[in-house]
DNA sequence: TTGTAAGCGTTATCAT
DNA sequence: ATGATAACGCTTACAA
């Protein structure tokens, strides 16, 4: 129904050979000025776009890449999408983006579809249900590109780009110890991802550094990122109604942060004075949410950028890489002045 | 460097035919059980893919749709894009996803590479540089099917699916005035898109249903969606310094009330106290932001649902299509309670 | 039941 | 300077 022009109707339209409009199209020198003329303005003149999917068949390249995040409605992923892009647009790369909806299922059939041959490499980040790297690891042996960012694993052997989720969470949790907190409790994604360990092992570290005992009754989980019934509602629910309540969240990830904001808000507990919150966020919005609140934000753009950078080597390395990076990234810490005072309760 | 398995590998290995090895392995019953069981076993254990792109180019078509946006970092085109998606999935389509950051040259540049048939149809909401539409008219008028959404042109005969945006604006509009405010600017996108003309007019029927004078020193427009500079907070200080400052503000567009209540944070203006602040907004933070707050939200997910249904139905239709549709969906108001008592000023 | 060959759009190689 | 041909991976008449 809709039929694009072709080189083959240009050269029967202008009585060449296929070969002949090609290269006139491709400026090759080998040929005459007037044929070369004729041919661009025709294909001009019909609006001429050669078939990438052609193309793509020919060179077993399809000059684009694809990234696999769990969601875009995520102030982290869709930042880092846009580094994606600003890198990949001018390396004269395509961006597909897919979702997994932090289903590993979901995930399994991203990727398949896409590395089957219809994009030159992969940027990703895990799913929360993903535990079982099989899959990724097939491809990555077959040679085919394949980068980490932000949720990784240390299972397979490529390039890595990560924040430093250890230190933030270090430096978050050392705030809200500083503003006079004690019973921190911490709300992150699945216990098994890269990113919820490093962070649960930089807010352990503060609490040591200070002298509180850790209790895991304060640490939730929300396996599915939320992405089940009333997932983070239930674990909010469960740390206030603890007989010993913690007095301050520490929620790791923008959507945990967001979502926290918003069930403390509906079940109409007063943030900082009830309980305080802090977490990792790159939500515009978060920051002037409530006063008191401080946030780690991640430097997405800028690992959407180096993982593209790194992806892009990777495609265009003539031999096999052995040599792989990991880079760690620095997070940021803004801390709102009013969250240093904490109403004195029973001193 | 990376060789993924093809048919004719598989009907080398097993001394056949490719044809039977095509066969086999999509099920066709002519064929010996035996032979299938064979090619299916082998494809099966070296991990056989068929080549998304040969398809492709055998088929003329790709069986993937794109969508292109300004931004995904915006609450209501994340959800029309989990919308699309869900509606995609299900009949088997791939979704790309584009931005063009709100550039015309981005937007065309996009178009062209999709259009020029990696994709079979195309789900558009134009960007606030775009007001020239040629290129989309070539590609209608040779049959290539193309839905828009939100922000449509009239110039283009095609499915269309939109929000109320006139009874959205009218409705906050209504709710600002019903709260006391008689001041009322409107901050908006480019004033060209129809979503903005949408807005002001049910904006200024909302005044005139209330014998409130329309002041179009209190209309402004981000002409360019925020992306350059600080554009908004620009256009919020030339409100705050009118000699008749306003007394509320109505944002049109999810970006726009996000940024309004970072700048008002910023420049230290209470809200709803010196200036009330009301607009669409789809973010899941919006409504707890700020006690009188009133936002309309767009039917984002359902009207990506829509906007899929009828691409795909273009796309698989045999014959060309003549009668378009264009469907109006609901937006919703939520209105704070709060934010209908105003602070008693020269009363 | 299986194989042969053509074709999808393009480019590279080898003639001419 | 130009043309014929093969190849990329796959499906599908048409033959056998």
């Amino acid at each position: 129904m809709y039929e694009p022009i072709t080189i083959k109707d240009i050269a029967k339209a202008l009585g060449l050979s296929t070969s002949t409009v090609s290269r006139a199209l491709r400026g090759s020198y080998e040929i005459s000025a007037e044929t070369k003329k004729l041919v661009v303005e025709y294909a001009e003149q019909f609006n001429y776009r050669p078939n990438p999917i052609a193309l793509s068949l020919k060179e077993r390249r399809s000059r684009s890449i694809a990234v696999v995040v769990c969601e875009i409605a995520n102030n982290y992923f869709s930042q880092a999408i846009n580094g994606i892009e600003s890198v990949a647009y001018n390396r004269g790369y395509h961006v597909i983006i897919s979702q997994s909806h932090e289903s590993y299922e979901r995930e399994i059939v991203n990727v398949e579809h896409l590395a089957s041959r219809s994009v030159d490499g992969l940027l990703v980040s895990l799913s929360a249900e993903t535990n079982q790297f099989d899959h990724y690891k097939n491809l990555h042996e077959k040679g085919f590109p394949i980068v980490f960012f932000d949720r990784i694993t240390d299972e397979i052997e490529t390039h890595k780009v990560v924040a430093d989720n250890y230190q933030g969470a270090y430096n978050v949790t050392k705030h809200l110890i500083n503003a006079g907190y004690k019973k921190i409790a911490h709300l992150t994604s699945a216990a098994h991802l890269s990113i919820s360990i490093e962070r649960l092992e930089g807010y352990k570290a503060a609490l040591r550094d200070n002298k509180i005992p850790f209790n895991d009754k304060y640490v939730k989980n929300c396996n599915h990122g939320g992405m089940i019934y009333n997932e983070q509602e239930d674990a909010i629910k469960s740390l206030l109604n603890l007989k010993d309540k913690p007095d301050a969240i520490f929620s790791g990830g923008d959507k945990l942060t967001v979502s926290c904001l918003a069930v403390l808000n509906e079940l109409k507990v007063k943030v900082p004075d009830e309980v305080a919150l802090a977490g990792f966020s790159n939500s515009p919005l978060v920051e002037l949410m409530k006063p008191g609140l401080t946030v780690v934000k991640q430097p997405a753009f800028e690992m959407g950028q180096t993982a593209t950078e790194l992806l892009i080597k990777l495609i265009e390395s003539k031999r096999p890489v052995t040599e792989f990076e990991k880079i760690v990234l620095q997070t940021e810490v803004f801390e709102r002045e009013s969250s240093a005072k904490k109403k004195p309760k029973k001193k």
